[in-house]
DNA sequence: TATAAAACCTGTAGTAACTACAGGTTCAAG
DNA sequence: CTTGAACCTGTAGTTACTACAGGTTTTATA
C-alpha cells in the first residue's frame, strides 16, 4: 500500500475527513475556485497532496470563523499571489485583522449577554414565568 | 400590558420598523410558523397587536444572539406550551454561549497570526508551506 | 482472480434564512 | 377624490452548502 513515510497522495474523501466537511463541499470549492483543479487518476478520481489538504483546512476554519467565501478568497490571495509588495500585504493583513478584532468584540459582547442571562436563571425547579432569559428577550425595547 | 392609552393595532410595516427587520421577513416568519396568522383588514392587510409585536422582537433578538430558527422555535415552544422550566432554557443558552466562546478563541488565534504576519512582512515572500496564517489555522486540528 | 462493496464521478435539485422583484390592490394624507 | 406610500401574493435570486440519482472506478476480501 504505502511505505512508512508520510502519506502524500490523498483522495477527495481523505480531504473531507481531515477537514471535517463533506466530499461534495470539496468539489463545490473547486467549482467556485477556492480549491485548485486537482490531478486525476486514470479513472478520473481526484488526487491531492499536502498543500491542498492544508488549503482546505484553512478554508474550512476560516468559514467557521465567520469569514464569507469571498473573504476567504481575499485571505487566500495572500498565499496565491506572493508578488504583492510588502507594504500591500501588510496593509491588507492589518485591515483583515481589524475586521477580526471587530468580530471578537461582537462575539464577546454576545457571550457576556448569554452568560449573564443564564446566570440569572434559577434552575430546573422554577417555572418559565420567572425565567429571566425569556423575560429579557421579551422585554419591550421602549420600556427598558 | 401597558395601562396607558398605548397603540394597540399595528401594520406589518410597524412591526418591521419596531423589530428592525424587513416586511418580507415578517411574512416569511408567518409562512414558516414562527409568527401567527394575523387578523386582516377588509382589504386584506395584516393587523397585529402588542403580543405579536413582542413576539417578533423576541424572535429577532434570539436570531441576533445566534440562535437558529429551529432553536428559536424551541424557545417559543417553551413560551407557548406550559410545563417547561427555566432550566431547560438555561441549558440551551449555555450551549449557545460555549459555541460563541469557541469562536472567540479561534478568532483570537487568527488575529494573533495576522498581526504576526504583518509584523514579519519585511520583504519575505511566504509560500503556501510556510505561511503563518495557513499554519495558525492548520495547527491544533487534532488537539481538541 | 473474481466479485462485492465502498468510494468516486457528473449533474441537478433541495436546504436555510432571508431578500428582491413584479404586477396588482388598499389605505390615508392633502 | 386623487395620488402615492404601503400593502398584497407569488416567484425567483442569494449564499454556502448538502443530498440525491444514476453510473464508473477502486479496493478489500474470498
Amino acid at each position: 500500500m504505502q511505505e512508512h513515510s508520510a502519506k502524500t497522495a490523498f483522495s477527495v474523501g481523505d480531504l473531507a475527513r481531515a477537514s471535517q466537511c463533506k466530499v461534495e463541499t470539496v468539489r463545490y470549492y473547486e467549482k467556485i475556485g477556492l480549491m485548485p483543479t486537482p490531478q486525476r487518476t486514470e479513472g478520473g478520481h481526484r488526487i491531492y497532496n499536502q498543500p491542498e489538504l492544508k488549503r482546505l483546512i484553512f478554508i474550512r476554519r476560516s468559514r467557521d470563523l465567520g469569514f464569507s467565501v469571498s473573504q476567504v478568497r481575499d485571505l487566500l490571495r495572500f498565499v496565491d499571489e506572493p508578488n504583492h509588495t510588502c507594504g500591500e500585504v501588510k496593509t491588507l493583513t492589518l485591515a483583515q485583522s481589524e475586521e477580526v478584532q471587530r468580530k471578537i468584540d461582537d462575539l464577546q459582547r454576545l457571550h457576556k449577554a448569554l452568560l449573564e442571562m443564564a446566570d440569572r436563571c434559577k434552575g430546573e425547579n422554577y417555572s418559565l414565568e420567572q425565567c429571566p432569559i425569556i423575560d429579557a428577550l421579551f422585554e419591550d425595547q421602549n420600556e427598558q
